[in-house]
DNA sequence: ATCAGTTACGTTAGCGCTAACGTTTGATTA
DNA sequence: TAATCAAACGTTAGCGCTAACGTAACTGAT
């Protein structure tokens, strides 16, 4: 193991000379010893140890991606969502020389210790937490970034996308196909503020068009019988021939039950799902849906870190990124093969 | 802060002590004592600092897990394979205590310095790598756990399915379902190792039954144009009747190809996958596929590491899980519907 | 020649914890 | 009664690094 004691007595300089270089705070060494260590470090195969680093200076350049143990619908990391994000996140922060850890929290206790114990730079949640979250920044004087929280807590950096805008674009959308009697999928749906917001914003819209949509086709889908649901959706005697799915995953699962009943989509019925994943356009027919720039989210995360790490009194901000709708197959215009 | 020092002052005892009590080791302390700093630590509000322990114990909590930066088709995390791996990873190695990191690495010397700086205790490797594995291993003398890896080098810890029997059964079926004019389509056909055997277990089959594979339906699909493929494949005097895709991500594509070209599946073309993802049941008509468990998968990778943390002197293990066929409905008996 | 200012280092102390030895006390045994 | 031993602590030193403060040598201006 090669410590920088090592590099100094091989360089006939004191360590703290050899420290400095290598945190490149040059200014107070010459530019020859600076490539003579450089060229010795090199050599011996130098690599600091972190933990002594953090413990000297009492910093890290660590960053905790807390997982909530409770997600809706199964944990983060199951749906290509979250894990594309954490990834591209992860590339993002290492690029500014961070490192990542991961942790699956539950509970207050569990992010405290995540966030103290490793002394990290800051931490971006992904999934749902509850209002503990206030007293988790009392007692961590770090940044927090938090994704896609409606929280009831002012001065909580969050980047988020427009979920209302979304569920405006959705109803919109079906509205100018022609569709009227229509439905809204999707698990959590009181109990999430994301997917509150899209119902609000998809709701609002077809009001305002003159359009309402009853209760009992607000479902939160928890139970595995999607079949049955479409059952008593379509097969009515005044059907539902438009559905607004909280998510891509959601839609799928529509699309399945759909097939096993023998409706036809977009001739019968009407998807639209959130969030464009990968798989969407894959999908049969091609799914039209709202879609978020998971990239982007990611790396305005990393953006909003790394500014509050280097001043802690940068204002609170609460990004919010616009949604689009993408246009593909599997919603038609009304009249044309309904059943 | 609270630290070892204020803990034992307001105990009147030495931080020894509290330290000895806080790892458990209550041998040495009687049992008025630890109880007594239980109480105190957990009203201060104590927690460990893991950069300190680090330093002076020598040895971390930490494990690391390695992302390969040129996965095949796309970085790991943006399939629900890998990333459902790891979140499955996270979550045993925390069962045990551990904690984890989260590197993507290029090359040796990312590595290397993934390993060294933080000190870990051990790690999983997460897609593909070459064979500076040696390297790495000599250079390091902590378990690593390789994932799907096929290395020529030997004494290497690895976890990975039977993809050669992955490749048999897929064969048989299509086989048994009277299927001869096969094809094999994925990426990276023959740079990957995995790919390969999945390959020549599916070939060997083959010709042991009297049927061969000719070359230009063995597709390296890297390209987008998977229509033109299909095309040339389903379009021909002796038209492809049965495809096996080397992952459900990659049928999926297969499917939209084919449903935009009027090829239906099965009618026309069966079409078999590999993994069996969350999605795969959902698709139309819901994909017979190779299964494997990667929840289990992710199980035994942390338990090899545990195992191998606490004796490194553990017999090098090549444990390989076997997979099995799940059939659904995307492969057809030949003959019925066939253009 | 004197002094302030700069450059290029070195010294000291300590971050919070633990490994590896002490030390004390009381009980047990020859 | 002295020797032995275990139980229950304490002491010392140091892990590798850095913050904060020296200090010597040199520079240029007066």
């Amino acid at each position: 193991m090669v410590t920088l004691k090592d590099i100094a007595e091989k360089a006939g300089v004191s360590s703290m000379t050899v420290s400095r270089v290598m945190n490149g705070n040059t200014k107070d060494v010459s530019a020859k010893t600076t490539e003579r260590i450089k060229k010795i470090a090199d050599e011996m195969g130098y690599i600091p140890n972190s933990s002594a680093r953090v413990l000297a200076s009492r910093s890290s350049r660590l960053i905790a991606a807390l997982l909530s143990d409770y997600g809706e619908g199964g944990t983060p990391l199951e749906d290509s969502y979250s894990s594309c994000f954490l990834g591209e996140l992860t590339r993002q922060i290492q690029k500014e020389g961070y490192d990542l850890m991961l942790h699956y929290v539950k509970d207050y206790t569990d992010i405290n210790y995540s966030l103290k114990s490793w002394k990290v730079a800051g931490a971006v949640f992904i999934g749902m937490f509850d209002e503990n979250i206030r007293k988790i920044q009392k007692d961590n004087s770090i940044p927090l970034i938090f994704t896609d929280s409606y929280s009831t807590v002012r001065s909580i950096i969050n980047v988020g996308i427009d979920d209302y805008q979304g569920g405006e674009l959705a109803a919109g959308y079906l509205l100018e196909k022609g569709h009227k009697n229509l439905a809204f999928i999707g698990p959590a749906v009181l109990g999430n503020g994301v997917i509150m917001h899209r119902l609000q914003g998809f709701c609002s819209f077809l009001r305002e068009k003159g359009v309402s949509v009853p209760l009992e086709h607000i479902v939160d889908f928890g139970s595995d019988d999607m079949a049955g649901l479409l059952k008593r959706l379509c097969f009515s005697e005044n059907p539902v021939t438009g559905i607004f799915a909280t998510s891509d995953v959601c839609a799928s699962w529509i699309y399945a039950a759909a097939y096993r009943l023998g409706i036809r989509i977009p001739e019968d019925l009407s998807v639209i799902g959130f969030d464009d994943i990968g798989m969407s356009r894959y999908m049969i027919p091609p799914l039209t849906t709202i879609r978020q720039d998971i990239r982007r989210k990611a790396k305005i995360a990393s953006e909003l870190l790394m500014k509050n790490i280097q001043n802690p009194d940068s204002p609170m901000e609460n990004i919010v990124m616009s949604v689009e709708l993408v246009e593909r197959e599997s919603v038609g215009r009304l009249g044309t093969g309904y059943f």
